[in-house]
DNA sequence: AATGAATGAGAATTCATTCAT
DNA sequence: TATGAATGAATTCTCATTCAT
């Protein structure tokens, strides 16, 4: 009989990342999320090694390894962070939704991803979502989360709108927002001066179009 | 022991992929880059490995590099294939687009990705485009082509239109080109039932109010 | 800063586990020990780590090690633990052997590595010994202890054996108390129905040749 | 449409040995296993490293995993090699058993295993079997073959023996055997002087009893 | 030319043990 | 004293590429 966890027989433990108890070590993980990040940013999730994360974050592979089991759990906890910090913004923008015009609303929509303040890591859960989703629970949550949360917006402001309706506009309005983020944000993708603009004033458009739709007047 | 360009001594050749002279050799190809094209569809390109290849397509490795002397030449080949045989498309879209309105346009634009007979290298070099550039030169050339044919398009049908004004509306058009190749190729993409038409009839009114603006009467 | 023995400078102290003063520490020990067993029954000796003694048995790695300086220590401890609970029975069977019929003996012997209360350290001890001896002391020790235990049941029995005799008789007797030991414990071990019964009759008959062998009448 | 080997799209291949084509490989692979059976016999399963058996086999580790995809692998296969080369020498177990005397049949059982031409590789063959069991197929598969071939030569001796009782009979036989087998070879077991004859007689006797049981004269 | 074998730098991950607060 | 954090060498395994026959 012991204490404590008890464990099956021969049975593996679902690895966790574990969350820091002391001062140091939430610097610690605050450093290497910060650190995979950039990483990933740059070479995408494949190419980013926990070794380089480990050498920018200035942290030994035994620590990095402490708090991160995992490469997996390194990126779900950078989703997760990304999400945190973007629920409070989705909360604005949806309760914003209500109120605002479908033009204004594509623009709350289109600028939620590329908030400045999350500019770093946005870039690098974009890397992350872009990957292949390798059955990571916490992509796939995410990426539902996001859906739900532009379905919810979209509601907010055309109540009339049936279910059906808003997930599909949901899923184009998220293209729309990754086109948006990758422009804004990814050096390498396909650009144009004045092409983020031209792609905002269409989807201003086509919200405009579909929302006042079948307004009540 | 060489032929043409001589070797100088501690000077790397650049490596390029033998183009074979015998049928025997061209359906090897063929066999190689179809395998490439389901492994890299299936793993994408980080996790696809050259014995895979060599395996999936009957193929030894030492013969597998023999006509390919790198991965990242599989890949360009790959790619350059997709883009061969999209040229011809590609023109008769350019010239179906003189006389096109701007829906039907739309349509063959967003089809022009999606074409049902290469859906399978579709896919492949979509994860290829998708993943970092790397520095392959192939790459960022199919990119900067596709974005030039689908600037060709939109000038053949509105020739009153200026390049700078071409450019950011091809850069907007290829993201919804993507968009909508990911819904119907991925598995894994957002999607949801509609979205694909609700994107389609997005770009339509987009392009039309952008092709019809100053169109001559 | 040391009581008792001074260190040497550039000398090793041999690591020494340390013996609980107070109640709580002792029963710290139990459970320390009580969860080494578990962990090691299931996984092996090499297998098992040091953080998954201190989880089962709800103990802190940091603290586990003031208890236990080295992961052979812990098995040592496990050892001795099961040596001295096993020491009581040894002299009951060596008390009983004098007057013991040697079917009797047979009985005793066999059923002494495998009392019911100590099922559980036993195979984790069962688990320790069949691994490599690595050098361990403590390790060497049981083993020597159990096989002289046994030559001393035998000669209660049978004073009239030599040493040698004596010796080689104990060494077959542990051979049968292990293959008895593993088939009613492991239950990955060979088995059969009526298999550890065809070894105790077997073992009876031996002993009863053996020890009747040279007996004053 | 490839061809070759077919494989399900995020479906990970079994590992399997490869097996040498060309007489530098066959020789390489030999030399691996010697060098495994080598190190398993010092040290065990658990303790014997990969690169181990590449150092002392001269072999660079990514020739080793060329022929052995995992270290699972390279005991499998020394279980194999070994069960192959016994086969034979069971076949003449069997062969002889029928018109062997019980006491000559107990030496050709308990000298199966120590077939001085194998002694290395039954070394480590044991110290394979002793360990953990891990789910390896092809060592529940030895130790299957094994138990069927000790009834087998059992019942080629004595052919009015039932099922059950050849089953328990081999499994007892099965214990002696790795008996003499650990005092035989493995330095550090239980041993002493006379202890194997001792043994080998206790069988002989046990043997002879049973298998003269019920013979029908 | 065909192809099996060789190579070796690195990848992810583990874990006993020590340390600092 | 209790305990979370730090450490880093070791381990299994991978793979693009080259070589030798």
């Amino acid at each position: 009989m012991t204490t404590g966890a008890e464990k099956q027989e021969g049975e593996a433990m679902p690895k966790v990342a574990v969350t820091p108890q002391r001062s140091n070590g939430r610097a610690r993980v605050a450093l290497i999320l910060e650190a995979a990040a950039d990483v990933i940013r740059e070479r995408g999730y494949e190419s980013t090694t926990m070794s380089e994360i480990a050498l920018r974050s200035g942290t030994k592979i035994g620590s990095l390894y402490r708090f991160f089991p995992t490469k997996e759990l390194v990126c779900d906890a950078l989703i997760e962070d990304y999400a945190q910090s973007s629920e409070v913004q989705w909360q604005a923008i949806i309760a914003a939704a209500s109120s605002a015009t479908p033009e204004r609303l594509a623009d709350l929509l289109l600028d939620a991803y590329i908030d400045a303040r999350r500019k770093h890591s946005a870039r690098a859960v974009l890397a992350l979502l872009e990957g292949r989703a390798d059955g990571s629970l916490r992509r796939e949550e995410f990426r539902h989360r996001n859906l739900e949360r532009i379905g919810e917006a979209l509601k907010a402001n055309a109540p009339q709108l049936r279910a059906p309706a808003l997930r599909k506009m949901a899923v184009v309005m998220l293209y729309h927002m990754r086109a948006i983020m990758a422009m804004t944000f990814d050096p390498n993708a396909p650009n144009a001066p004045g092409a983020p603009q031209e792609l905002r004033i269409s989807v201003r458009s086509w919200l405009a179009a579909r929302l006042n739709a079948q307004r009540k007047p």
